[in-house]
DNA sequence: GGCCGCCTCCACCCCTGGGTGGATGCCGCC
DNA sequence: GGCGGCATCCACCCAGGGGTGGAGGCGGCC
């Protein structure tokens, strides 16, 4: 029997899941709410398995809620459902731990089995916030600019690839001679060095590439 | 009518694919192949609307495979069928265009559903999948970072944040005097107001912060 | 009107950044 | 051994970056 937690400030739709979700013999309603600060308490008291989260809400908003279950020590998986769409809201609720985000036009068979899908450990998201989620993960590793940064960066020596690390930190060429133990002389000639090797003329264009092939620690 | 090609080295698994395909009236199986040279010309010549696809094959894995078809302008919707389901293979597959991402243990009447939906243009993922790429996109934005950088940089004025972007994709003063059309002392005035909002001492650090903020064009 | 914030520009100064040429010692390879 | 690549350092030079102070015009707000 899986426990659900209904929360949303729209009479209409908490009928709505009511009817919906009533429907299933292996779902029960644990309990519902119309703003953040009463869903807070709901869940906290009935436990549920799965709670269903609107995320515009008066007193408190979905997202808050999702980020303070976590330090009230209530582990419930919760589904997001709502009808805004953008990159951002999706990655934050996915980001806060949401184990679910479906829209609000998704049909009663979905919503069901997306409640049943999310108590089995499973994600659950819409169609449009798959593909959405698709976009944002596969443009964060801009792929060919990054290949051609570390296939440079490669041809570095140890040395260089060192002050072109601490460069793109934004560090002076003194503090580079303090951190790596060498001549401020020395920092000089590796920076032109890693310019003619980069083929860059100026420090913010090393930080590009530096970042460009996601290197961020000294590099062993 | 959905018209389907499925490839894949096994003959045995081709042989259930066909089955489990065959046996809905709204899908039919347009073609076959058991490596990748031959998917791509049965591809190119029956020009199906969904192909399930294998990804390692002999004589040219799926991976490859998708790639090779944007070039040869097809544009089917490709699901990849495998067994592997690490990280990078399912970004990279995504990035080279896939629709969908099914592992092999997924059940036949999820593979028929996941064709139609593909060929309804909405995507199809295994939930470990859609688990595994929603641990990457949450993990690429560095959240408190951003925010703080967002909000450091939304207290500059217009002309200060086009300036700072100029300086974080590596112009000199000059440079930028030129494409912003204003004088080299302005440009001046406003890098050094830049840099006592941000705090910052040189100009690769404005180049972090403009990163960290998720900016690259110069703001409308 | 007076005040304030923003954009624009100027002059002056100093220091770091970046380019050039040269020197030494180390290590591995032919 | 001789050669070449790398790391380390030096001196010199100059242009650009970065700090300070000041000025005028423009628009909104009290």
């Amino acid at each position: 029997m899986i426990r659900v937690v209904i929360v949303d400030d729209d009479p209409l739709v908490l009928a709505g899941l009511r009817m919906i979700l009533g429907g299933s013999n292996d779902i029960t309603i644990a309990g519902e709410a119309t703003d953040g600060h009463a869903a807070i308490s709901t869940i906290a008291r009935e436990k549920p398995d799965v709670v269903l989260l609107d995320i515009r809400m008066p007193r408190m908003d979905g997202i808050s809620v999702l980020r303070r279950l976590p330090e009230r020590g209530i582990s419930a998986r919760v589904i997001v459902l709502t009808t805004f769409d953008t990159d951002e809201l999706i990655l934050t609720a996915l980001k806060q731990g949401a184990a679910g985000y479906l829209l609000k036009d998704t049909s009663p068979g979905d919503i069901v089995n997306a409640v049943r899908r999310v108590a089995a450990g499973e994600p659950a998201l819409s169609p449009t916030v798959t593909t959405q989620l698709i976009a944002a993960a596969t443009k964060s590793t801009d792929d060919s600019r990054r290949r051609a940064a570390r296939h440079l960066i490669a041809r570095l020596t140890d040395r260089e690839r060192d002050v072109a690390i601490a460069v793109s930190q934004g560090l002076t060429n003194p503090e580079i001679a303090q951190t790596l133990h060498m001549g401020i002389a020395t920092v000089k000639t590796h920076v032109g060095s890693v310019f003619a090797k980069l083929e860059v003329t100026n420090r913010v264009q090393v930080a590009r590439y530096v970042h460009d092939a996601g290197i961020s620690a000294p590099s062993g």
